[in-house]
DNA sequence: TATTAGCAGTCAATCAAACAGAGTGCTAAA
DNA sequence: TTTAGCACTCTGTTTGATTGACTGCTAATA
């Protein structure tokens, strides 16, 4: 447990670096921060700080930068929560408008949080929903229009183009077989739930039900759909990307997105999960931190919102943000109702 | 006009060039390009050559590079137009499927595109399309599903949530009245006509109506629909892109898109447009070249797929690509009439 | 007359040495 | 227990010297 002045020095050198992105020295802090004491006792604290691991000195004449184990005492009981300006706030309110289908939002959604956050942010959509119908329109003699609703209120549509035109009773037909065969097949699956309809029961329609098929397989893309919404340019003008070499690592990182995947998939029990650093069991994410949101409406969890940065960021500020988004995303969902 | 042994040289050049990155010297040339000139020749040729404005020499002590007006000599004049590798074919044909509507096509194309040459791809779509009907399906009480159908055979729907429940009959008269009134109109001045129908003679339906123009406001967002599909890690590893302030340029340019919009936009009359580095009006691109492709289905003048690239760049393959991933489009627009 | 060999000259890139500045750790005094 | 003072360390920047690539020019050669 660190005594009051640990603190007070410790929570200085968090928030000094956060901002300056230079290691912090005793004497920044003594003027900065108007604590009572004088350089040469910083010093010894810090020293000591460092000791037990809560600050790091990139060389021996330099000051000192929060370790992850640092910035994580400061996150778990230094941290005071910012409120939103009312800049963001009202930025929030316009471009969060609750428009469209669930994926319609959770773009509106990622977008508005990196714009605010100025880093990427990741989008996870879970997909537990299950079918709760299908509707089949025919469009014209060759195209039909292929709507699948689930449960959870999402909305999804498939055109397919047929290469010989259809009777208007087969297309209702068609529809009544799919919905007896299909009622409550998980959307991931359904994929594959029709794959193999379509070779054992109903062989007569395998034709169109191919092309259908091939819509949903491209639509609904599998289980975890990651959409990585940012604003690049800002990002690399972090002081932490004056090397290029950097960089291109984190471009990477996000572009394969494996080792955050990982990362995200693993926050699940809390609304609010925090990985520092090298708390990621992944080395390549030694030097970021990835704040992960959950987002449920009434029936339960449906995805989640996360932001990765280096780890040096203004968790505060990203803190309330996305405390923030989420009161508005439940107000929408709970709206809908 | 440039003499035989001129041609020969600076094709030499503008070749070693694109794949080295450094500046050719004239030993360079007599050794790798088995020309029957000594170094000495050829350093004469090369000067003769700046001269005319073909080729710039960084500094005095280093070999040269080609201008703009040498590339462009080069790609009129010299360039020997280059098969793709099986490779790149086999790659393109199982990537581009013609699955989905011509949205989807043109997102394969410009993800092939851009792996294959592995730089940014930026797609045009033109809507110079106009509506030919629009149907309503009621989905649930609160749920509409509008699909507006263009001539051009493109599709596109919205899901409308309304705030009351619709009776059948409304929503059958409501998708007459629209039909009437918004048949023959331009697609990308769908929103504003809608929104002022709704003001003068559809004001019984208004709430309706606007939930409906929210959503095609959304969905059909203006005039040029400009999708920017890249692969921005290998892009950075180009030597162009070893300075960070270039890299942060570059992506800056991409994404505010602005300039680069303009000579897209004026690359009217060909289908395949070149422009080159200082060729380009706007200052901001002239280390930039773009190559732009016009695709046409039947009917007409579709869109473009354009590749932006700092203009050391193979300009033979990416032509190559370009022309051969038009056949492919043409060929699956004419399959799908 | 056209080409080439040879050589002096230029410049970028690299490396080492010198120097300034920021910040520490330790000691001794308050 | 706290603080002032000082020697020390290390980074970053500047300066100068060195190397190497390549040119332009001159004079010799075919």
């Amino acid at each position: 447990m660190l005594d009051d002045r640990k603190k007070k020095i410790l929570a200085s050198v968090v928030e000094d670096y956060i901002t300056s992105a230079e290691p912090v020295g005793s004497k920044t802090i003594a003027d900065k921060y108007n604590l009572e004491y004088s350089p040469a006792t910083i010093r010894n604290e810090m020293k000591l700080l460092e000791e037990s691991g809560y600050l790091e000195q990139p060389h021996v004449s330099s000051g000192r930068i929060p370790s992850s184990k640092g910035y994580r005492y400061y996150v778990d009981n230094l941290m005071i929560s910012k409120k939103l300006s009312m800049l963001d706030i009202n930025y929030i309110n316009n471009s969060i408008t609750g428009y469209g289908n669930t994926e319609d939002l959770f773009e509106q959604v990622a977008d508005t949080v990196s714009k605010i956050l100025d880093r990427p942010t990741i989008l996870t959509m879970k997909n537990e929903d299950v079918l709760e119908s299908i509707k089949i329109l025919k469009i014209s003699d060759k195209i039909l229009l292929v709507i699948i609703m689930s449960e959870n209120g999402t909305i999804k549509d498939v055109i397919a183009k047929l290469t010989d035109t259809i009777p208007d009773d087969s297309v209702r037909e068609l529809s009544k077989l799919l919905n007896t065969n299909l009622q409550g097949t998980p959307i991931e699956k359904l994929y594959n739930a029709l794959s193999s309809i379509i070779s054992k029961e109903l062989k007569v329609y395998s034709s169109v039900l191919e092309k259908i098929c091939e819509g949903i397989k491209y639509e609904i893309s599998g289980e975890n759909k990651l959409i990585s919404s940012n604003n690049l340019e800002s990002i690399l003008n972090l002081p932490e990307f004056s090397d290029i070499e950097k960089a291109k690592n984190f471009i990477n990182m996000l572009s394969t997105k494996n080792a955050v995947d990982t990362v995200i998939d693993k926050i699940q029990n809390k609304e609010l999960g925090i990985v520092i650093g090298s708390e990621n069991e992944e080395i390549m994410l030694k030097d970021y931190s990835i704040i992960s949101l959950n987002i449920a409406n009434d029936d339960g969890y449906i995805g989640k919102i996360s932001v990765v940065s280096p780890k040096r960021l203004d968790y505060s500020k990203t803190v309330s943000t996305l405390k923030y988004i989420n009161d508005k995303v439940k107000n929408i969902f709970s709206k809908d109702k």
